[in-house]
RNA sequence: GGGCGAUUAGCUCAGUUGGUUAGAGCGUCUGCUUUACACGCAGGAUGUCGCAGGUUCGAGUCCUGCAUCGCCCACCA
């Protein structure tokens, strides 16, 4: 293959390569390959137990990526890239959502601009307009997904209104018709003024609003001259009074039940009746009643058969039976006028301050009007088995405590308004004869509901309206795989990919998304419940907020471009970054510093590879088998064990990090292992060794080893630069791509029966003691840069002894000395104890001072520790309930403290103290 | 009104079945062009783990109560 550096390219070119990773190049490079490698197909002959699969959460298509996106697109892509690592049949199916009421107010807004409007256009024209919008801005977020990385089957890509999809829509609202589910209903609903549509409960954002609760009073009909007060926030809805309630247990009104009262205006005897709703502490006790704007009233209406009187227009002015100093006035303006006349009438008593929560309308930015109109409604299928699902486990959610919400949801379901008077969407399948008033809908001759038109269109006017988006999205699980065409499922291997694995996504749509899928899938799927599910796992994803941890938005300006971002940094950097500090389900506060830590750990990656490739040319490093082949086991000394043993746990450690979706533990574990084991330590010692050439072939070897492991971990979070250094180093067998190598560790290194010392840990551990002791004495005498210096070493026993003479050469790189060497005495100058023994730093003594101090701090810790320890050990119901391993540990604690206590006190004794 | 989450270093956060002397990144201070990396290296400083009780041999971790902040749900006008 052409596209990438061939190894005998990499021999001429690596220590030419630039000293910082350059993304950019790299990223386009490796992304182009894969696309055309058909890296992110599902291998259509593969066993479909094996399969694995993710639907996206479909972006709204005019949409622009967004750091939410980046994270939740991540951690799919982390999934989706593992499974193939795993050897997984693996398809992560895109799409995107056609987002009815968003998108239909941005083009309104465009037609605003010219003059027009969708009305004056007509359905179908401004369906053209829409679709025009769409080809326009649409597909931008698919582009920046690939620029993030995402590897999803492209060929697979839907959109909520496809041909195809919208089959599957209406398939799914005739089946649910039939059944019962759906139904027409005048109902009260919450509409939008500014939409002008009705919305979904769901749809309605509370906000708690500053607002004023005015007392006003109402005449008594028959007993002119006394009053009723009534306290309201509403006072712009007088008009539509129908009665005036108060509770029939009430002492104070129970005999005026069954009289009237004046409505200030207009002026009208409307009734006194008596409803239990009604709450005897709240304000005077007394509540006026407007059935067409308010749904509790709307239900004592029904209950007393009271007459409904709406006094509003569809887009929240008055209308013409408010009277005429309100008909076309705004609620707003109303609510004034209201309050003024009131007042100026002698009825307003007085003016409050009053906090309450008002229902916004989530796209409109305004308080929704509670209003009575013809929808279509539904009731939901399979509840009781969606709540079923997940509490018996066959759905699992992280984290789990999202069940709570969700079944509280299905416990509290109520029927949805799944219409929406807009014309962007999927159209009601359902026409009514021409000509009949009031049609049955039960009736066939009347109303015709279908996937496809009536064959006699000539005689049928079909609905106005259209499904609310998220009833198309909830199929999208099995529409997005074929579903309900046999053919088209069998194409795309459903039986294999459904349900799918796992979903990930935001618990903002837990109501609107989630619970609605599964409740589909249940519904419109054969067999059994594990057949039925849509997904077996959801994750939820933290929300993205900026460092003062407001919501990202853009009318905040707090939200960076993804894309700025890549270009800086590298998309492998963002991916890095963001999954870094996203802990499982918790919110993140975003700043750009941690995409600056994802950038610098791939540059240090780079760093490590240019390293290696200075140090000498590669082996064969084909494949695990061939380098370990090249490692001579009895050259292997305790750093090449250490580090392999540690190796060997934080691969362990990744594999139940996915298992329990910790990705933040990940990047942890693999970025302190690569840059304190491997980096800071491993590569550091191989310095010295690497001048020895009996030595040499089995450090670079293990060098080798360990960078391909590290490579094969990070590619699901690092995919750009893991595959260039994957190539560049020669580990991609005949062009191999990184993710089709299987990343398990330890069992290659048992497969080439390479054993591992699990005991020179310890041993290390003692060396890094020593260098940082020595370096800090260094630092502290102000010989920090000294290539020169000299050590010597008390050893704390023989081992230690062995062990600081055989890794002289490397300690000595490590600390910066000339000299290292082993004395049996102490000396008279400048000293630090640590694990391998006494450690003098051969200069004259200037400041002992500094010294004792340092010493001392160092006696009040070990002796902290040896307290503690004691304490412990002499705790009776310590030693008899502790397991023994922990009694151990603090024998172990007590011993080791008190030796280095005794060596701490020998030498603050050659200070006088 | 109900439910959920958070509270650990100056900042942002890890710390998953309770177990040695509580960690990371950033920031900060000191010093460094050390034959990979200044997107780096070495060294240093910094914590009554929100508060109060309780369980336990042992609590940042479990229980109870409280406080502060945030989110979700809920038709008191």
């Amino acid at each position: 293959m052409e596209v990438y550096f061939t190894r005998q390219f990499f021999r001429i070119k690596m220590s030419d390569i630039p000293k910082a990773y350059e993304p950019s190049a790299v990223e386009d490079k490796w992304y182009k390959t894969w696309l055309e490698s058909g890296c992110f197909k599902a291998r259509p002959d593969a066993d479909p137990k094996n399969a694995y699969s993710i639907v996206i959460p479909p972006p709204n298509v005019t949409g622009v990526l967004t750091m939410g996106h980046v994270l939740n697109n991540t951690i799919q892509d982390i999934l989706i890239r593992r499974a193939r690592q795993m050897g997984k049949n693996a398809v992560w199916i895109p799409g995107t959502d056609h987002a009815g009421v968003a998108t239909q107010s941005k083009v309104d807004a465009a037609l605003r601009k010219e003059g027009t409007s969708a009305r004056e256009l007509g359905r179908d024209k401004f369906i053209e307009r829409a679709k025009a919008w769409r080809d326009k801005h649409g597909g931008i977020i698919i582009e920046q997904l690939k620029k993030l990385g995402a590897s999803c089957d492209w060929d697979r890509l839907v959109h909520t209104l496809d041909d195809s999809y919208s089959k599957a829509v209406l398939t799914a609202f005739v089946k649910l018709f039939k059944e019962g589910y759906i139904y027409r209903g005048k109902r009260m609903v919450n509409w939008c003024p500014v939409n002008l549509t009705a919305l979904s409960d769901e749809e309605v954002i509370m906000k708690p609003q500053k607002s004023k609760l005015y007392k006003m009073r109402y005449e008594l009909a028959d007993k002119r001259g006394t009053f009723l007060e009534i306290s309201t926030t509403r006072p712009e809805t007088i008009m539509g009074d129908t009665a005036v309630a108060v509770n029939p247990n009430d002492p104070r009104y129970a005999d005026l039940i069954g009289s009237f009262a004046l409505r200030p205006f207009p002026q009208a005897r409307i009734p006194i009746i008596g409803d239990e709703y009604v709450d005897m502490k709240f304000g005077t006790g007394v509540l006026k009643v407007t059935p067409a704007h308010d749904p509790a009233d709307f239900e004592i209406g029904l209950r007393h058969n009271l007459p409904v009187i709406d006094v509003m227009n569809p887009d929240g002015t008055m209308n013409e039976l408010a009277g005429p100093e309100f008909c076309g006035k705004d609620r707003f303006v109303a609510r004034e006028l209201a309050v003024k006349k009131l007042d100026e009438m002698g009825q307003l008593v007085s003016v409050e301050d009053y906090e309450n929560n008002v229902g916004f309308s989530e796209r409109g930015g305004v308080p929704i009007e509670p209003r009575l109109s013809d929808q279509w409604f539904m009731r939901y299928p399979k509840i009781a088995e969606a709540k079923q699902a997940v509490e018996s486990g066959a759905i699992k959610f992280w984290p789990q405590r999202w069940e709570k919400t969700y079944v509280h949801w299905l416990d509290n379901i109520r029927d949805w308004c799944i219409s929406r008077q807009i014309w962007w969407g999927h159209r009601i399948p359902v026409w009514y004869r021409k000509g009949v008033a009031n049609p049955d809908i039960n009736n066939p001759e009347e109303v015709y509901v279908g996937v496809d038109a009536p064959s006699d269109p000539e005689n049928w006017i079909q609905d106005e309206d259209s499904l609310d988006t998220w009833a198309s999205s909830w199929l999208w699980p099995f529409a997005t795989q074929g579903w309900p065409d046999k053919a088209e499922m069998d194409r795309l291997q459903m039986s294999a990919f459904y349900p799918t694995s796992d979903l990930v996504t935001g618990p903002d749509i837990i109501f609107f998304w989630v619970a609605r899928m599964i409740m589909a899938g249940l519904e419109f799927l054969p067999g059994d419940m594990a057949d039925r599910i849509p997904f077996k796992n959801v994750y939820f994803t933290g929300i993205i907020r900026d460092m003062q941890g407001r919501k990202m938005s853009k009318s905040l300006g707090n939200s960076p471009d993804p894309l700025e971002i890549i270009a800086k940094y590298g998309a492998d950097g963002l991916r890095f970054g963001v999954m870094n500090c996203a802990p499982q389900g918790q919110d993140i506060l975003f700043d750009e510093s941690r995409v600056e830590l994802g950038r610098n750990f791939c540059n240090k990656l780079w760093n490590a590879c240019r390293f290696r490739q200075m140090n000498g040319g590669l082996g064969d490093n084909s494949s695990a088998e061939k380098i370990i082949g090249r490692i001579d086991s009895s050259k292997l000394d305790p750093d090449d064990h250490a580090i392999l043993s540690s190796l060997s746990k934080c691969a362990a450690k990744v594999d139940s990090d996915y298992a329990s979706y910790q990705f933040n533990s990940i990047t942890q574990g693999v970025y302190s292992f690569f840059w304190n084991d491997f980096c800071g330590w491993y590569l550091e010692v191989s310095k010295a060794r690497l001048s020895d050439a009996s030595q040499k072939e089995t450090v670079l070897a293990v060098q080798d080893l360990c960078i391909r492991q590290i490579l094969l971990l990070l590619h699901p979070f690092t995919p750009f630069i893991t595959e260039e250094l994957w190539h560049l180093m020669g580990y991609g067998r005949d062009g191999e791509f990184i993710q089709n190598v299987n990343p398990s560790f330890v069992e290659t290194l048992k497969g080439c029966g390479l054993s591992v010392d699990e005991s020179a840990a310890a041993q290390i551990n003692a060396l890094k003691d020593f260098a940082v002791k020595a370096r800090s004495l260094k630092a502290q005498c102000g010989k920090a840069n000294s290539k020169d210096s000299k050590f010597s070493l008390v050893p704390a026993n023989p081992a230690a002894r062995a062990l600081f003479e055989t890794s002289s050469d490397k300690l000595k790189k490590l600390v910066g000395a000339e000299c290292l060497e082993t004395v049996d005495a102490p000396l008279d100058a400048p000293v630090a104890l640590s694990e391998l023994g006494a450690v003098y730093l051969d200069i004259t003594k200037t400041d002992s001072g500094a010294e004792i101090a340092r010493l001392e701090k160092e006696r009040e810790k070990l002796s902290a520790a040896i307290e503690s320890a004691k304490s412990r050990l002499s705790n009776a119901d310590f030693v008899s309930k502790a397991p023994q391993k922990v009694i151990d540990g603090a024998k172990r604690q007590l011993d080791d403290c008190q030796a280095k206590l005794d060596e701490v006190l020998k030498l603050l004794r050659t200070f006088g103290k």
